[in-house]
RNA sequence: CGGGGCGUAGUUCAGCCCGGUUAGAAUGCCUGCUUUGGGAGCAGGAGGCCGCUGGUUCGAAUCCAGCCGCCCCGACCA
């Protein structure tokens, strides 16, 4: 009997770190805040990465590294930018240890080795990207630069949970720079489609584009966009974003370039970035009681064959009948595991799969053989069918097609009945306390956001970029508003 | 950094209040046999600086002090 996951609806963030411990995907490491990603894990991640990583070479995107370390004096160029980091950065002081005098077997810093500048485990790229930057633009004809970078980050958060908020994370981080400012802008547009794009095609997540309020904007940028997306428990995950920085960090680094008309002018910058944060998001907006669920398009395992056999002869007759299926899924592109283990039961290995979010499951016995069947269990939907062998590799690349698409469906249909337009405070409080999606007029005031976040923990996820004009009352003030924004507590 | 909780077998925990045999259970692990269509059964076995340091005591997992670490709730955040 396998450890208990605790049941979504008794409590939902224990369900979460129960399933991501239990299921293999990681775990913590000896250094607080930082966690281990296991095999399983990073198999997800490397498939998210790979997806990603094509689609921004398809956007004439060139991926590129620069280093860990930042200068402390790099941070301080951009106001806005080191304000906003500098609470939670990691320093480094000193390049050396030694041994302790007394003590032996002890090391400790060895105090004659303090840096001279004291260097910053990157939270973020910005700044020593731009200092390169400045190097490598002279002229119009320099531009764009559209490059990419698949890093970890240290951010030393107070409070962490596995995914969704460690210190140490892993993403990619886009930096560009470009001649004008439209080009910034349709680039930053862009790559949030791309997201949006991969959140709901491979992530089966649907997602809400829109603009942070200035409140919530990214340190550094003009405007920052999102793509919001709705958990299980009706709480709004922010999945990816993407900034225009406008001429910030080109004045910051002194990044200028000659226009065609001879004219010096400072470059016009983007960034942006998803993170591993986003298997938080696919494991809370899919997953059940059971274990995970994980989208075929993203699944490193798609189908399992599981042999239920009483000795050597019955073994063999099955792995005759499971070699050709697997040959002919193979041929399909479909990933396929026979897993004929001795040591662990059929009905153990059914579990086993389910909590690690196998998107298919065939079961082979002896009855199957004979009657040149097989049994097909779906992951999403827990429904079991019997069907002939013939094709059955058709079959099963349209099953795992259906199963991508019912995810999608799901999610959608979760997060509609789930989202709600309301025009009266006492409705907004009241339907907070349930969670979901509240679409509200706002009076465009940081002072009312804040208000309303102090007073009901919710905040403004953004404003929805295909939001229609419409005139109302600011669900909190009463103060006129042309457009309804998206309020939501978040992770 | 505030408020609370907890450190005992790989894991989850009991024992501590009220000090006294060889420190227990469940689960997991190993071996063998029987099993195998939804997390099997029986038998045997291995596994512990009781978080660390010091103190009290004839004697400490248990009492006291200090330290370290972890978890939860707040403030901060992708």
């Amino acid at each position: 009997m396998a450890e208990k996951i605790t049941k979504r609806d008794i409590n939902y963030s224990e369900w979460y770190n129960d399933l991501v411990i239990q299921s293999g995907l990681a775990e913590n490491s000896a250094v607080r805040g930082c966690m281990v990603i296991k095999p399983h894990g990073w198999a997800i991640w490397e498939n998210m990465k790979s997806i990603l990583d094509k689609k921004f070479k398809d956007t004439g995107h060139v991926n590129a590294s620069f280093p860990l370390l930042i200068p402390k004096s790099f941070l301080e160029q951009e106001e806005g930018h080191a304000e906003g980091f500098a609470k939670e950065c990691a320093v480094v002081t000193h390049y050396r240890l030694k041994t302790h005098p007394d003590k032996k077997g002890k090391l400790i810093v060895d105090p004659e080795s303090r840096l001279e500048e004291e260097l910053i485990i990157r939270p973020t790229s910005e700044t020593i990207i731009w200092n390169c930057y400045r190097g490598w633009i002279q002229s119009y004809r320099d531009l764009p630069i559209l490059i990419n970078q698949w890093a970890n980050v240290m951010r030393w958060e107070m409070r962490t949970r596995l995914f969704l908020r460690t210190a140490e994370f892993h993403w990619q981080e886009g930096h560009t720079a470009h001649a004008t400012q439209e080009e910034a802008v349709e680039e930053t547009l862009k790559m949030l489609d791309v997201y949006a794009d991969f959140m709901e095609n491979y992530m089966a997540v649907p997602v809400i584009k829109g603009v942070k309020t200035a409140n919530e904007r990214f340190a550094g940028a003009l405007d920052t966009y999102c793509v919001e997306a709705m958990m299980q428990d009706g709480k709004a995950l922010q999945a990816g974003t993407s900034h225009f920085l406008g001429q910030n960090f080109a004045k910051a680094f002194d990044v200028k370039f000659l226009n065609k008309e001879g004219k010096l002018e400072y470059a016009w910058a983007t960034s942006w970035g998803v993170s591993t944060r986003m298997m938080g998001a696919l494991i809370m907006a899919h997953s059940d009681d059971d274990g995970l669920v994980i989208p075929p398009r993203l699944a490193p395992l798609h189908v399992v064959i599981v042999p239920i056999f009483k000795n050597a002869e019955q073994l063999a007759a099955i792995t005759e009948k499971a070699d050709a299926i697997i040959k002919e899924l193979k041929a399909l592109n479909i990933i396929v595991k026979f897993d004929d283990s001795d040591t662990a039961k059929p009905g153990w290995k059914f579990a086993e799969y389910e909590l690690k979010g196998v998107p298919v499951r065939v079961a082979m016995g002896m009855r199957d053989v004979e009657n040149n069947t097989v049994e097909i269990a779906r992951r999403d939907t827990k429904e079991k069918t019997t069907v002939a062998n013939e094709n059955l590799g058709a079959y099963i690349q349209d099953l795992l097609e259906k199963i991508q698409q019912n995810m999608y469906d799901k999610a959608l249909a979760f997060r509609t009945a789930n989202t709600f337009v309301i025009d009266t405070w006492d409705a907004f409080t009241a339907q907070i306390e349930k969670g979901g999606f509240i679409y509200a007029h706002w009076d465009g005031t940081s002072e009312t956001e804040d208000k309303i976040k102090e007073l009901t923990k919710a905040t403004i996820r953004c404003i929805p970029m295909d939001g229609v004009e419409e005139a109302g009352t600011c669900v909190y003030s009463g103060k006129p508003s042309n457009k309804r924004v998206l309020f939501a507590r978040a992770y």
